[in-house]
DNA sequence: CGGGATCCCGACGGATACTG
DNA sequence: CAGTATCCGTCGGGATCCCG
């Protein structure tokens, strides 16, 4: 657990976090951080959802994805799937006690969002507007 | 922002935490979540480092995608880029305030993924060894 | 040293059609 | 209703070569 050469300039925290911590945190970032997960997630974690409430809620996504989405949650063990074979079918899907604890954190993550989102947009624009000025001047 | 209310079915979720809240989220998280930002973030955590630094740091990035990463993170006002044109040239990455502001929501779920990845995998292979035997049974 | 330019492949993800 | 199956485009991302 020997720290590494690491020039600290802030805040110092021990690089063993980094490294040992990233390699969950990666597998948890590739599950949630897809292009839906989240807001399925989020949308549960207001309660039971059957898979066409999820389907209309969400709005944009394809039931394929919709199904391999929901298929990843429960296999990581965020959500559960009941069927109620009737006629016709039906499926709700609700959230494990360890998908809303995941809610927690993730919870944070969305309102830092929230309020930041304007910050980064602000950044975003100065990045283009310098870059398309740099452009203009290699032209000239 | 209204606290969790669980609703039986039909009726509409609050539509304003979701819907309102998911696209900033989904910004965040299509530049935090892929498969290197946060490793990055994570590093300049620790102090300012050089191109070649977090190269050799993160092991397994090409310098394609650690550029890619790098430019993403600056152009969306995480990272600052310094350049010293001396030859060798030297750059520098930096956390911005931004950037710091990140790292504590970040952080969070980081560790929430440690402290809980071994739940995650338990039910990784709880699911595939039921989808195995279910395989099974379906060609019997 | 710190990239930019190019080629290339596999995975992600959308649209459509069909099934139990 | 809740999927599965198929086709297909897009693009993330690795390998390689080159430049200032």
């Amino acid at each position: 657990m020997k720290p590494a050469h690491h020039h600290v300039t802030g805040s110092a925290s021990d690089p063993f976090v980094v490294t040992e911590a990233c390699r969950p945190v990666n597998q948890i970032l590739s599950r949630i951080g897809d292009k839906w997960s989240v807001l399925v997630v989020s949308y549960l974690g207001n309660g039971t959802m059957r898979f066409s409430e999820l389907r209309r809620a969400i709005d944009g996504i394809s039931q394929k994805m919709l199904t391999t989405t929901l298929r990843g949650l429960e296999r990581d063990g965020y959500v559960t799937r009941t069927v109620t074979p009737t006629i016709p079918p039906r499926v709700d899907y609700a959230l494990t006690d360890l998908g809303c604890e995941l809610l927690v954190p993730l919870r944070a993550l969305g309102e830092w969002a929230v309020a930041n989102r304007e910050r980064v947009e602000a950044a975003q624009r100065r990045f283009d507007a310098e870059n398309a000025t740099l452009a203009a001047a290699q032209r000239a």
